[in-house]
RNA sequence: GGAAGUUUAGCUCAGCUGGGAGAGCAUCUGCCUUACAAGCAGAGGGUCAUAGGUUCGAGCCCUAUAACUUCCACCA
């Protein structure tokens, strides 16, 4: 073994050696099971330490329960990312010059998946380097053939019973990524911006309407102005006719709830082309749509003499002639929040269009069923909250994007204008026998697809041995931010498709974000590279630092110093490794049954046991902080700091029985702990097992550790608390840690335990050696009390009474301060009424022990 | 406007169904002790945001308040 710790020795060749011995592959056989499907990043991506975290998290699932003996599956995957890497194709083309329209459909579609094809095992590559344990003879792609097979064959069912209609509505467009986007992809941004304040003129000359307006651009497109029909300022007037500014064209004073009363000038323009409410406006009064804005964002021909300008640039000049037409009244500084395209970070428009739906009502109830009949957990519960909310208000979802890469809309309209949806590659249409088949233009939402994930990757709509076996799957993980994008449309369409919820568990986890708490972005460069951090670091270190303490479903801020703090602790374990592999060079394996343990020995061993019984609980409520904390702890503060040191009494002293017991306490506790922190540093701990004494062929399927039947009650925390007030009584008079000095024991027959322990006490506390007396030495002494007996530290000229004398002092003030304190206690007629007896019990022992001790402190 | 979360040591955060406040980093003191100086031993440092309440007992439960964060909606 290396000096120190050195991942950048062995992960990569760990790595390889788990994947060509297939220890990550899965198939259908008579255990439970237990599976995963890995949420697809996209393809066009790297991977960030949002991504290390997600697959860290259930990477730790996956392992664990592989080694508790489930039949373990976990489904790699990726997703197609439509709009983003259309637009990278888009921007290669622009680089020479060309438009998509230019070279066409097929030609573009070919470059798509070239890129794809080229670039697309990137970020795949990355996930392996963190060393999770999928099944990549498995690994999907939203784009695959047999997906897509899923994906026609859903929106054709979803075609045939009706849910999926065409209609007019008004979308969120990006102007600059030239497609619709989802509402959940538009962004709102506060903007520091103008209310422009406008007079619009009656037809009869009998005086104005002012209305004020953040989109002064969008005036073109009004066609009406509209007030509260309660308002009693306008009530009179409405049905009348206004001049439209600029326009110079009639529109009509309406009257709608929709304008609330006292709010601005009482009066809004409606403009129902540019702007959702406007356009339900528009419905209820039957008004015109006037589009004034086009594709690329720009005024067209309806904006008379501002066609071609761009919206936003155009408002200063529309604002002049405004002015100089007489009709702007004032304009005002204004915050307002924006839209902008969660991609390109551009202006998004309210656009009108004809796009594709799925209704939702109807698919939306089973989902919210499911989780309030507990079918789906959420961890921490209170997403549920989240979820449930947004199904409840759930509107119709807009499926359509009018870009070409992606699943194309398998519906085909005939030469005779009959319009079907088709699973595979129609030739001819049903109705007609036309052979002149037009199909849609428009592509799928990449939702859709990633929607079908869990039943999709495993062979769906194929009824395959996969599907029945490993469906539902056994939990999801993912951050919060996409449980209404994602979560929510797994469940409906599991339900709806397969008739059973997806997954069983929902476990949110959290951003991470930089160590002053902002979100990580390119634009701010304040990530944190996850490969960067492997390289620098190590897989494991990079793991640890992500999972230690994390709290589930909170954002985590996170740094390097992190990292580094991990790879610390990983050293430490390192170190341990080599002292305990070192020490075993000579050892018999033997149950610890048959072995005679010493106190020290159970004290570690039921100290182990309690961590099983910790890690099994948290992990069980999917609390992997806890587990991670709990494990470092046990390893600092347990197993290295105390019980390393004391077998080292045992291992260089002449007892070869009590050598022998040692060596196997030291070999079971380290190699359960390898085995439990496996899930969690799968690459150090794979490491050091292959270079125990005794081992398997890998540690990732070992039987996960199990409490110890045997009773390991002990009474060995005396020990350690007397060691302790050796070494502080020692340090209350500056002695350095290299000036040993003698201690003498004066020990009473009650206390064993320090009798059978006093070389551990000797080298733990300083100790030069160690006498047993009979009577309290004559020379000037620390003396210590423990239990019933005494230590004595004979330091001779250093001793200061003055200090003795404080030390004493305070050691009295304490113990009367306790038992002042457990007298209160149970004096307390409520507290003995009704605590349980256990504390009770408790209470009276602790009570007698100080009093006791204060008596001999103060007999002496 | 609606909802959720956070507030604990100088910093980053743990703290399970209420039973004597914890870790890491940082600080101070001492030590190269044969697993580890990426270390060891010791120490200092907290009215658990504020105000009430429930309880024998509250960091934890309830109510209000404040500050910060996030999500949803988008009133021109």
């Amino acid at each position: 073994m290396e000096k120190s710790y050195t991942p950048e020795f062995f992960e990569k060749d760990i790595y390889k050696n788990w994947l060509e011995k297939n220890y990550f592959t899965s198939q259908p056989d008579g255990r439970e099971h237990f599976s995963v499907v890995m949420p697809p990043p996209n393809v066009t991506g790297k991977a960030h330490v949002g991504h290390a975290l997600n697959n860290t998290i259930q990477d730790i699932l996956v392992r664990t329960k592989r080694m508790k003996g489930f039949n373990t599956l976990w489904i790699p995957g990726t997703d197609h990312a439509a709009i983003a890497t259309e637009e990278v194709i888009a921007r290669q083309l622009r680089h020479d010059g060309l438009k998509k329209e230019d070279i066409g459909r097929e030609k573009f579609l070919e470059m798509g998946w070239d890129w794809y094809k080229k670039y697309g095992n990137i970020i795949v590559d990355q996930f392996k380097a963190l060393g999770i344990s999928c099944d990549w003879s498995r690994l999907a792609f939203t784009m695959d053939e047999n997906l897509n097979k899923a994906v026609r064959h859903v929106f054709c069912q979803y075609f045939g019973e009706g849910l999926i209609y065409k209609g007019k509505r008004v979308v969120n467009y990006c102007p600059s990524c030239k497609t619709t986007i989802s509402d959940n992809e538009n962004v709102y941004v506060e903007q520091n911006t103008f209310l422009w304040y406008i007079r619009y003129p009656f037809a009869d000359g009998s005086g104005y309407v002012t209305v004020a307006t953040t989109r002064p651009e969008t005036i073109f497109g009004d066609t009406a102005v509209a007030v509260n029909p309660k308002d009693p300022k306008y009530k009179d007037q409405i049905g009348k006719d206004l001049i439209l500014p600029l326009v110079n064209k009639k529109i009509k004073l309406i009257g709608d709830d929709y304008c609330e009363m006292g709010f601005g000038t009482g009066a809004v323009k409606i403009t129902p082309a540019h702007d959702p409410n406007d356009y339900e406006v528009g419905l209820r009064h039957n008004l015109e749509v006037v589009t004034c804005i086009d594709d690329e964002g720009k005024l067209n021909e309806n904006a008379g003499q501002f066609a071609g300008l761009d919206r936003i640039k155009a408002r200063p000049q529309i604002e002049k002639a405004l002015e100089e037409g007489g009709y702007l009244v004032k304009k005002e500084k204004y915050k307002n929040q924006v839209g902008t395209c969660d991609r390109c970070h551009n202006f998004t428009e309210p656009k009108i269009s004809t796009q594709w739906f799925v209704k939702m009502k109807d698919l939306a109830k089973p989902a919210v069923e499911a989780v309030k009949k507990g079918e789906l957990k959420f961890h921490p519960k209170r997403f549920e909250k989240k979820y449930l909310n947004w199904l409840e208000n759930i509107q119709d979802w807009c499926i359509s994007r009018q870009i070409w890469l992606g699943h194309r809309i398998p519906v085909y309209t005939c030469s005779n204008g009959h319009v079907f949806a088709s699973e595979e590659e129609p030739t001819v249409c049903p109705h007609c026998k036309s052979h002149h088949l037009e199909q849609e233009e428009d592509v799928l939402d990449t939702w859709f697809s990633s929607a079908l994930w869990p039943f999709s990757t495993l062979g769906y709509p194929e009824q395959t041995e996969d599907l029945k076996y490993y469906y539902p799957t056994s939990v999801l993980v993912t951050a919060y931010d996409i449980i209404t994008f994602w979560v929510s449309k797994m469940v409906f369409s599991g339900l709806k498709f397969m008739g059973e919820v997806p997954f069983k568990d929902v476990v949110i986890h959290g951003m991470v974000r930089d160590i002053k708490g902002v979100k990580m972005s390119k634009h701010l460069g304040n990530g944190v590279d996850p490969n960067d951090m492997i390289a620098k670091y190590g897989a494991d270190a990079l793991r640890l630092s992500l999972v230690n303490g994390m709290s589930m479903g909170s954002d985590i801020k996170y740094g390097e110093e992190k990292i580094k703090e991990a790879k610390i602790f990983i050293n430490k374990l390192y170190n341990a490794s080599k002292f305990v592999i070192l020490n075993l060079k000579d050892f018999k394996k033997t149950d610890l049954k048959k072995l005679k343990l010493k106190e020290k020995d159970k004290w570690i061993l039921n100290e182990l046991n309690e961590l099983i019984k910790s890690v099994d609980k948290n992990m069980e409520r999917y609390a992997l902080g806890v587990c991670a904390s709990n494990l470092i702890e046990f390893t600092v503060a347990k197993f290295c700091d105390w019980y390393i040191e004391l077998a080292k009494v045992d291992l260089y002293g002449e007892d070869e029985g009590r050598k022998n017991v040692t060596q196997n306490v030291l070999y079971y506790v380290f190699d359960a702990l390898l085995k439990l922190f496996h899930p969690f540093i799968p690459f150090v701990t794979e490491y050091i097992y292959q270079n125990m004494p005794e081992h398997e062929e890998t540690i990732m399927l070992c039987d996960y550790p199990k409490r110890l039947k045997l009773n390991t009650a002990n009474d060995f925390e005396a020990v350690i608390s007397l060691i302790k007030e050796i070494r502080n009584a020692r340090a209350k008079y500056n002695l350095p840690d290299n000036k040993k000095t003698e201690l003498l024991f004066k020990l009473s027959e009650k206390d064993q335990i320090f009798k059978d322990n006093l070389l551990s006490i000797c080298k733990l506390a300083f100790g030069s050696e160690v006498k047993v007396v009979e009577n309290e030495p004559t020379e000037k002494c620390v003396k210590i009390i423990a239990r019933d007996s005494f230590v004595y530290i004979p330091l001779g000229q250093l001793i200061d009474s003055e200090k003795e004398k404080e030390r004493i002092q305070a050691e009295v003030a304490k113990l009367k301060f306790e038992i002042e304190r457990s007298e209160k206690l149970l004096a307390n007629e409520g507290f003995v009424k009704k605590a349980p007896q256990n504390l009770i019990e408790n209470e009276k022992q602790k009570l007698e022990k100080n009093k006791l001790a204060l008596k001999k402190i103060l007999g002496e």
